[in-house]
DNA sequence: TTGCTCCTCACGTCACGTGAGGTGGC
DNA sequence: TTGCTCCTCACGTCACGTGAGGTGGC
């Protein structure tokens, strides 16, 4: 792994300036995230404005590193940095606290939706993946190499349910 | 939307044809692909081989589409498709069962711990998420223009809890 | 002073999206 | 026969990754 894309070597957990101030360094360590993200997201405009050291090295306020923590998990939950930017902008378009909280509210609410669906599909396809890494348990004394790979439809060993998750028919070539 | 993005104007869930075999676009239609999307992996050798018509056009047998449904799948829970791939092949390159079942059964377990980390961090969100919106309903009825965004740390609506969310702070320019 | 940290180009990558322009098939 | 479906380039996009080559700062 390059040492530009890590962000330090060590691991400590805080900033080691005294004024309080953090680095591009201390902001990918504290946020887990690469180098390259922080200045990425700093020249998208989503971390702004920052200070700059005479030499040219960014320095962000502590503020900046709670707001690269909210963009860190909504990246993570699946909105793009572009919906990422307008919440983060709402207050700035909106006229009174009633008309930004309203705005807000809405874009979360058409977030909330797609990320319960896709912890059900993920909690869908762990209970699928294991129970293929159960049924392939039964497989792995196997010694055959005549009737392998194109028998295993034929083999009595795994113990097949009616209802055969679709990983093992795809992966096993077995049909369902 | 584009022509060329959806799969059929229509929604059967059903192929038409007569001999079984499936058109790009029922592949498309069955697995909520786009048309691209599955000629893009039919060239990135993941749905293979196929047969072609006269006129060019792909036809895919129906083992294709289970094949199609897993890789959405996999793709959804977060494998790239260099590892599908190399799910898909394991049995290829194995000479034996017990071997392919090995190599099956690690390459689960490596994703599972992720797989379960990112319910775990969605659930987060989906609360965090939650309670904000919860929160900022207490704007909803808020008109004042004067003080509004600059002093909204001094107002009293909203009740501010010790464990103001991250999100709320943020996006209100609320201290924690 | 050493070397660890940070800098700016700038091209690469992954998984497709998005037209343009043309043809096939029930 | 009409038009709906499918085809092939080929460039674009999003969110960074990955060097090369150079400099800053406790």
């Amino acid at each position: 792994v390059s040492q530009q894309l890590k962000a330090t070597t060590s691991e400590p957990n805080e900033a080691r300036r005294k004024d309080g101030l953090l680095t591009t360094g201390d902001m990918a360590r504290l946020s887990r995230n690469t180098l390259r993200t922080v200045r990425f997201y700093e020249e998208s405009g989503l971390l702004s404005p920052v200070q700059r050291t005479e030499g040219g090295h960014r320095l962000f306020p502590a503020a900046e590193l709670s707001k690269l923590l909210l963009v860190t998990d909504l990246r993570a939950a699946g909105f793009s940095l572009d919906e990422i930017r307008e919440m983060l902008e709402v207050k700035l378009h909106s006229v009174s606290g009633g008309e930004a909280a309203r705005d807000v509210i809405c874009r979360i609410d058409e977030q909330l939706d797609s990320m319960t669906a896709r912890v059900e599909l993920l909690e869908r396809l762990v209970s699928e993946l294991r129970s293929t890494r159960t049924l392939l348990r039964g497989c792995v004394e196997c010694k055959d190499n005549e009737n392998f790979p194109h028998a295993c439809a034929d083999c009595t060993v795994m113990a097949k349910p009616s209802n055969l998750p679709n990983a093992v028919s795809v992966l096993w070539g077995l049909p369902r």
